[in-house]
DNA sequence: AAAATAGTCAAAAAGTAAAAAAGTAGAATG
DNA sequence: CATTCTACTTTTTTACTTTTTGACTATTTT
């Protein structure tokens, strides 16, 4: 990896303790040069503008997980595991990275760039075409019914994510979830994941 | 019907007819008062306070809502038709009455007094008690396996909500869903509630 | 080439005064 | 006596001004 990679590494890391605590948002190019002891026109040396680096964070996250979960996809082999594996992965990148609102939804201001919606549409698309495919192996198998595996996988990762916007919503109004809440949307996946295979047999 | 009562449902009838369009916010007292050529302390005299309309406008929208479905569900024989109907019938009043957002979730001020939450609460246990019933007989008819039916009334539920929030999230932030947009969720909807029946047999 | 100093400027936050809405007292009506 | 009104007070919003912040840059230094 050469020298600039390293450095606008160092920078996403840097970007990424201040988010995880205060968000995107109430994170200044300010504190994040203080944070790493380099100057503000440093960062700007490396980054054109605030989007960008939010961009190359948001980028880094996503690589992360897809890189996690196709990893962990090789040691499970059953429909039931794969599906509750990636489910566990996302939930954990979910409390991590929670106040950078990644699962979309929120009106937070700094996630309204068209090049970063853009991106998050892509990454959405990857995960479906993640689930497609294990799907789709799942029907090659005969482990389910034949169906149209990438509406399937769509209504599929829907139903899991809006239990956890609405859990989120309905949630005491806290800024951040609690462990309870947590727990709760973990389960209710888990079990919705568990119909929801068994009624496509 | 007593007298004061049929005023009270007259006044409950011109503040719906205001809120439909306008929302519960954008409503001033007066310009139901004006509506229904009454002055403002007429209206007061038989509603308190602002709140305690919204509560009669939203006791009555929800009362409308169990005598139909209720009426319904004697059509029906079948879980699936059930559950079908149901929802159609929520999808009709979400609809109809989208602009007081009842759906919860959104930070309209008007919907945070603690007794409206409570009532909410209270009509959302009834949902949740009708659709177990629902369950329960399909699972002592044997249509499903023995399960716990208030938890999953519960999840069933709590999944079909989540896809009608966040279609609504990721919708064109118009203040109203397109006609387009509430035929898609009608359509997962139901999708979701076919799989979910077929799950739990 | 990379980093720092010392700024600019637009946008957000904070504050404020006028307007509108909620809500009330007490008289009037029938 | 139940109901409605006129004429108010109090509270909340709105529209505006001032202040501050934070994104970003021109110029200089290492």
């Amino acid at each position: 990896m050469v020298e600039i990679d390293k450095k606008r590494d160092a920078i996403i890391y840097g970007a990424i303790k201040r988010f995880i605590h205060f968000g995107i948002n109430k994170t200044t190019m300010n504190e994040i040069a203080e944070d790493l002891s380099v100057s503000k026109p440093s960062l700007y040396y490396y980054f054109p503008d605030k989007s960008s680096l939010v961009f190359g964070v948001i980028d880094k996250i996503f690589s992360d997980y897809f890189e996690l979960a196709e990893k962990e996809l090789l040691n499970e082999v059953t429909l039931e595991a794969r599906l509750s594996s990636f489910i566990e992965i996302k939930h954990r990148f979910f409390q991590k990275y929670y106040m950078l609102h990644l699962s979309g939804g929120s009106p937070d201001s700094s996630l309204n760039s068209a090049d970063l919606k853009t991106h998050f549409m892509k990454m959405k698309g990857k995960d479906l075409k993640m689930h497609a495919a294990i799907f789709e192996e799942a029907m090659k198998t005969g482990h389910i019914a034949p169906t149209d595996t990438e509406k399937i996988a769509e209504l599929y990762l829907e139903s899991l994510a809006g239990i956890t916007s609405l859990c989120i919503m309905h949630g005491n109004k806290e800024l951040f979830p609690s462990k309870k809440e947590l727990k709760t949307i973990l389960d209710k996946q888990l079990s919705l994941s568990q119909i929801f295979i068994k009624g496509l047999k």
